[in-house]
DNA sequence: TTGAAAGCGCTAACAA
DNA sequence: TTGTTAGCGCTTTCAA
């Protein structure tokens, strides 16, 4: 009653040829003859043979599994970027196995990773973590950063341009709404997007000649709950006088929404509000929130493109790309 | 310039020992000598030795690598039982793959993971796939569904216990509405849990002398736009008495509390809410949503150990775990 | 406590 | 077109 996992030896028995025959039908089917071929297939059918994935992978030396490691699971940004890398993956033939940092602690990506089992590696990397980048950089693997940081490593990287949407966004409020009534909500003062996005609306304001107070950007999390905290203590004490937001994310942009709700402040009327990241959340937003969108398919494509160039062509001189965002102009701020 | 990976020989050459020594270095020190194993240690550290995982897999026929296949990555719901059942998994020495069959289309999972490495695997089912479950269920890998669908299949299962909790939530807005204003936005008609929650909301107004009229009951899918869709064609023309809705997931209710919020009905004295979930999302609602909570972390670090059993003792009898949910009651519905 | 040697299941020269 | 055979890098008896 109990049959144990077929082998190759088995399916080559059971069509009367032998296992490299057997491997021939699997791998390069073009080298056997169809009368051979058909009859290995069907014995591989009847037996159920499914190839050790392990002892082909020691031979070949590559598993076609791809390891991704993300900052966190959670939140539509990583979700839809994951899905984009999936598909990618998946289209050429290869597996996509998922980490989170937030999750691995404080160990390396060694450990969170089945390292041991992978072809490659695509690490988002948010924040300066020098021992982080170390080994990951550090792997025999391929590997490909997507990340906003500078550093000299040679690696693949994909980065973001955040300061062109966030221009953009910038300008765009300040068309509607004086300079010295324009806010920053910002993510995290050491995120490396969250950063790029700070400062890039610091230099547009300077630009149209007002350097902005120290209250005008403020850095917190990329939640809505420091969204809704920023909110609910700035925009209280607020004049009549329309106010224009631009937030790091749409979340935090989700937070300052409902603190408006609660304050009864009227968006857009009196409160002028853009987002970053343009992902499933803005769409949901009442009223739908502007943004500026960041090519998440893209971006997951092209990870997973890079490094699976680089597997084949391990000496090819290291690239960097650049994912460009787009403003969108939504109810929010019109 | 271009080292190669260093090889279990290399490491036994340096430190003048066998293979074999330094192969029970890495798996069962305490068979080697201090002095020795140190040694190795050193050799291997000074090498950046890393045992090629998949001759060891080969050997040991064992990769500890799990794979995990949710409906989905988006949303709360899957991203919370993913962070759970990945500490779990860490915590015992395994790693985890995910995949989401939502991705895999509509080939069967064998594709859409590379089973060859994983020595077993938790499928999330939600609808009554035959060929997904046979597909599963004939796996040689260890297996454990999470669905709430009845089968014969042998094979370890979590499932949610959905009446008891959706009773719950109808008995609490009963309490508080009369049964012929206490309406049951569902999921999607062909999902387990949707079905379930359907009819223990359905079975407990009739437990309470009324039959639920077929506006009363109406089911569409697990999203905020359903629940936005059905609020504002089925509240537009209410009554000003009260009215009560239990959605049949969190996202839904967020939808509905959206569509509250742009037809001016207050919430809760209007209208009173109750989700299923109890995902992050239900916290950040305004008000906040009360709610259904289904064990997640609980549910996530069950599949894991369940799966860890199994791989452990292969014959041992199948099992059925049943994860509880209970009411909270937060603003949205007092 | 250590080493020698036989594989794990498969692929890929090399022969035939 | 097919078969023979030598490993891939590691673990694990068995002996010493």
């Amino acid at each position: 009653m109990h049959r144990k996992t077929p082998l190759i030896t088995d399916v080559a028995k059971r069509a009367g040829v032998s296992t490299a025959t057997v491997s021939r039908v699997a791998n390069s089917p073009e080298l056997v003859s169809p009368a051979t071929a058909q009859r290995v297939r069907q014995a591989m059918q009847q037996l159920g043979y499914r190839p050790n994935g392990f002892a082909k992978a020691l031979i070949t030396r590559s598993s076609r599994v791809l390891g991704i490691v993300l900052p966190d699971f959670f939140g539509d940004f990583y979700s839809e970027l994951l899905r984009a890398a999936d598909t990618a993956a998946r289209d050429a033939g290869y597996h996509l196995v998922v980490s989170s940092d937030a999750r691995a602690g404080s160990e390396d990506v060694a450990s969170s990773l089945p390292l041991n089992f992978l072809d490659g590696l695509i690490a988002f990397i948010s924040f300066p973590d020098p021992s982080l980048l170390e080994s990951v950089v550090g792997l025999s693997n391929s590997v490909v950063l997507i990340d906003s940081g500078e550093h000299t490593h040679d690696v693949d990287r994909i980065r973001i341009d955040n300061a062109s949407g966030a221009r953009s966004a910038t300008e765009h409020l300040l068309a509607q709404v004086p300079a010295s009534r324009c806010y920053h909500v910002g993510g995290p003062s050491s995120n490396f997007d969250a950063v790029e996005r700070a400062t890039a609306f610091a230099a547009t304001l300077s630009e149209h000649g007002a350097s902005p107070a120290s209250n005008q950007i403020e850095h917190g999390e990329f939640s809505a709950a420091w969204g809704y905290a920023w909110a609910m203590q700035a925009l209280e004490a607020q004049p009549s006088a329309p106010v224009a937001v631009f937030a790091a994310n749409d979340e935090i942009a989700f937070g300052i929404l409902q603190a408006a709700s609660v304050l009864g402040i009227a968006v857009p009327e009196r409160l002028k509000l853009v987002g970053f990241d343009g992902a499933r959340l803005s769409t949901i937003t009442m009223p739908e929130l502007s943004t500026v969108q960041v090519p998440l398919d893209e971006i997951g494509a092209r990870a997973i493109s890079l490094c699976i160039e680089r597997i084949r062509a391990p000496q090819s001189p290291y690239r960097a790309v650049t994912a460009s965002t787009r403003l969108i102009v939504r109810s929010s701020s019109r």
